[in-house]
DNA sequence: GACAAGTGGTAAATCGCTTTACCAAACTTC
DNA sequence: GAAGTTTGGTAAAGCGATTTACCACTTGTC
């Protein structure tokens, strides 16, 4: 039994089973084209084994110009949100046997990291972008686009390549409706980070179903952190008092923005109604447990990396996930005043 | 100005340059006895600016056997305590000027993943894993051992490398002397799985800060999730429905544990306080805020990816984070009956 | 016995970068 | 003016896997 302990190269085996290392090599890949005779075949298979040989990755890396390898860069990988979506994203990636870099626009400068020196160098197949509202790194992420294919999650930067779409609108929609079935009119909209695509079109989706009742000063913005959350619903709540429902479009915002209305000394869902875009754990373990619009986060991800693996030449512009999302009651919506 | 469009390779440069391809690499990579004019040195570097040259990293890889990159292996990515580990991490190898290829061993079979192949292949410069009971996976990381630093967090699966540990027994005691402080003498102790490393060792801290009133029957098992903690505490409660404080070693068991007790018709605190190890965004937004004891988890992080750059030979076999963990009182404890 | 058609392989050129060893020409030095 | 020394580089050998082109030998065929 070899001990796997030498590196083992194609040369080494060649040696071992007496024959060149171009026979090995085809024999391992089982190319068809070579004809070989069963005993040969079999004495190269059994020092393979043998030395428990593994193919060094860069040198088939160098040959090939395939790494195997996807960046999948995040703008903050604690987010939840997020996790759900690298599930998915891991998953696939599984399938098309390739393995995921990781990146945190957040944690550092991508611009010079590692990662990005990998992006230009050929070191990675394919770049999947969770960039909402990152600014220096565009112009490498600009400059890798001609070498890499690149996708987009959720909004467009305009790098071109793919932008993979959640079903916004019609999130922003349900969770609108339902408050509105549950008789509010008067409904605040907490978006996202003003400009981003999804922004916009969950946007689009409260206007809708508000109809006349759509007031501008109804909205504000804040980045997905609860503390911006908080801050901001207070702000808003403060200045249209008669808000009786808050659609938030994210899940996280929405903690801080039951914090905000608990502050001012709100009940929720009596005084005001809260419903968030995006599920999380332990939902139902909140103080108020969330009533969500759950959004297929996993599909997106997965859907993420089968794009970037597709060898065409030109990626769809867009690709819109078609899955409706799930609206999940709890407790943190109910009829105005009660 | 070049448009990078092009794959640019050292030769091309050279051309462009009028000199040797081994003179640009070495202008490139700042060689110390390398003596060359300064007109030459800064034609070279114009030219490299103008094909915004970037070194292929499979060649670089494939002849220096470095890869600039770290596997980071996780048994469940999505759990929010690991996400903490990851921050650390990132934040470090972005100093060592790695990238971190993220495995999830839950998602798939780390056995046959593409991960598998490169850490076998050469393809990572070490190996850090979070591995709380991982089985078959280990004789690849076995096999994998020789040939990359393997940096083993928390648990030892007998791996070899090293094993970075938290201060786990300090931890559980502060938590457990917490309740004892309060008055409690009957404390339970919903630990994480049997025989990992660092169960073990928070098992002894309960132990010694129970001293003479540590009972066996008042520990039980369970894996990080919410529905096994709720599952395993409700046991735990009916068959010792004199317990009156429950220490958790991890939060996310902890929550399951609210959830028993709540449905078990007991208050928290009042008829039952849980205090936690590890802490969790969100938890003051619980139903019930939990007192937790919080571990320095993005430091772990940043000491496994500095523990696994280590160009020495041999690793330190234990490498203890010194950092006290901080409790942090929440809701969820309280003086028994009160 | 000459020619074609298999059979069972091998040699050698890449892929792009790094690094060691070496070298020609121009200066010193005595 | 012969022997060093410095200056300013270059040639070439890898790193390990893949792949194309080719080759020697054996069989069959008429």
């Amino acid at each position: 039994m070899g001990d796997g302990c030498d590196m083992a190269t194609l040369a080494e085996i060649a040696r071992r089973a007496g024959v060149s290392s171009a026979l090995v090599s085809r024999v391992i890949n089982n190319d068809e084209t070579l004809r070989v005779s069963q005993e040969t075949r079999e004495s190269v298979l059994r020092v393979v084994q043998e030395v428990n040989y593994a193919p060094n990755v860069a040198a088939q890396s160098l040959r090939s110009s395939k790494s195997g390898t996807i960046a999948f860069v995040v703008h903050d990988a604690a987010n939840p949100v997020y996790g759900e979506i690298l599930r998915g994203a891991q998953a696939e990636a599984e399938r098309q046997n390739k393995a995921i870099l990781l990146g945190d626009s957040a944690a550092g400068n991508v611009g010079n990291s590692r990662l990005a020196q990998m992006i230009r160098g050929g070191g990675v197949d394919g770049l999947i972008l969770q960039a909402a509202g990152v600014q220096a790194d565009n112009l490498i992420i600009k400059a890798a686009h001609k070498k890499v294919p690149v996708v987009q999650l959720q909004t467009d930067i305009g790098l071109g390549g793919s932008l993979v779409q959640l079903p916004d609108a019609p999130a922003a929609e349900i969770a609108t409706r339902h408050l509105r079935e549950l008789g509010h009119r008067t409904i605040g909209c907490l978006a996202t980070v003003e400009g981003l695509t999804f922004t916009e079109s969950r946007m689009k989706g409260w206007q809708h179903e508000m109809g006349a009742d759509a007031d501008p000063s109804l909205v504000a913005h804040a980045a997905p952190f609860a503390e911006e959350g908080e801050a901001v619903t207070r702000e808003l709540l403060l200045r249209r008092p008669d808000i009786s429902g808050l659609v938030c479009f994210n899940v996280v915002a929405a903690i801080g923005a039951t914090r905000a209305a608990i502050a001012l000394g709100l009940d929720v869902p009596r005084d005001l109604s809260i419903v968030s875009i995006h599920d999380v754990k332990f939902a139902e373990d909140l103080k108020v447990p969330l009533s969500v619009v759950r959004m297929p986060l996993a599909e997106m991800g997965q859907v993420a990396i089968k794009t970037v693996c597709i060898e065409a030449r030109e990626l769809p512009a867009r690709i819109a996930i078609e899955t409706s999302p799930e609206f999940v009651q709890r407790q943190s919506t109910a009829a105005p005043g009660r």
